[in-house]
DNA sequence: TATTGTTATACTCTATAACTATA
DNA sequence: TATAGTTATAGAGTATAACAATA
């Protein structure tokens, strides 16, 4: 594997390595480009004065946009399992963010909602993150911006239907290890 | 938030949820597409039989490619902090896969080297895991696959020198993670 | 029998602080 | 004083197994 011209294309962020046979793994850069958005998304958090997990904003995101989804359901959406999601929900509902509604049709199910509090809270949050993104991105121009996304949705629908989540490495696919 | 008309591009993976406002969001889109990454991975790494994790194997192949790296470039470069790198040095090393040698000019410093038995795992298991990569993501172009990297590299580099690592939600940037 | 959701628990990974030894 | 690396340790997050209630 003989070095290439472009540093910035074949070195790791921190200390210029060379990044060898992880260069074309997909799972990798993946990783790498999450030490970023981490970054970007605690600092938004911090801004805006939110405590919230990643985790737990993309609960309540997709509860939010999806009234009445059931744990079991987000559980396979995020690749989480399900006594965690429990707890997830646990402290979420504690914090009067969502509610376990109880189903008139199905006893064992919960359909969940987002109270107002947690509806006006991601929507805060999503927007400060959103701009975080846009301001700490400027290197990708709109178009790049939108390219990336449709291609991550496209990796994203190749998992196949036993998604076990196993986590995305540090930086290195920490694990690149993950999202 | 209107729902858009083409499900493949607003809704997750599982369960056909819609993404609401993390649409736009790369972080929770990266944490997503790493889910699939992360089968790949687990996936190739039990076909090769090789018991390393997403970090180890990470690890293996930066030392393996940049010789006499030091553990604090590396732990800069994945995000991760050094009390954790030494761990997974110590594994690493306890399994004969990569060796710290002693520095002559600096004696604090230990330059780090893969062993014939780590090159010849981390190659291997490269060659593995870029082939599973393909054929799971046969949704993707070689063009996609390409402008995807490079695209996953330009984010990599927006991150800021003070770089703390933070987990990527699982799935949904796990905590979405993470990403 | 299968599904929804939970509890209990052990384990893995992570981060912080403090320390050694060199420079 | 600053850097390379380590130890010790507490905490966060995860997964597994087993269970309750309902379908």
């Amino acid at each position: 594997m003989k070095p290439r011209t472009d540093p910035i294309l074949d070195t790791t962020p921190a200390g210029r390595l060379d990044e060898g046979l992880m260069g074309p793994i997909v799972g990798y850069q993946l990783a790498q480009a999450a030490v970023t958005t981490n970054q970007v998304f605690a600092a938004a958090a911090l801004s805006a004065d939110v405590d919230l997990r990643q985790v737990e904003f993309t609960i309540l995101a997709l509860v939010d946009a999806n009234p009445d989804l059931l744990a079991t359901t987000l559980a396979r959406a995020l690749a989480v399992t399900p006594p965690n999601i429990t707890m997830w929900l646990d402290r979420l509902e504690a914090r009067g963010l969502v509610e376990r509604v109880r189903s008139a049709t199905d006893r064992r199910a919960q359909p969940l909602r987002t109270t107002p509090a947690g509806a006006a809270t991601v929507a805060r949050l999503a927007q400060r993150v959103a701009e975080a993104e846009q301001a700490a991105l400027g290197g990708l121009s709109p178009g790049e911006r939108a390219m990336l996304l449709e291609l991550l949705h496209k990796v994203a629908h190749c998992r196949s239907r036993t998604a076990r989540s196993r986590r995305v490495q540090p930086a290195a696919g920490p694990a690149a290890g993950t999202a």
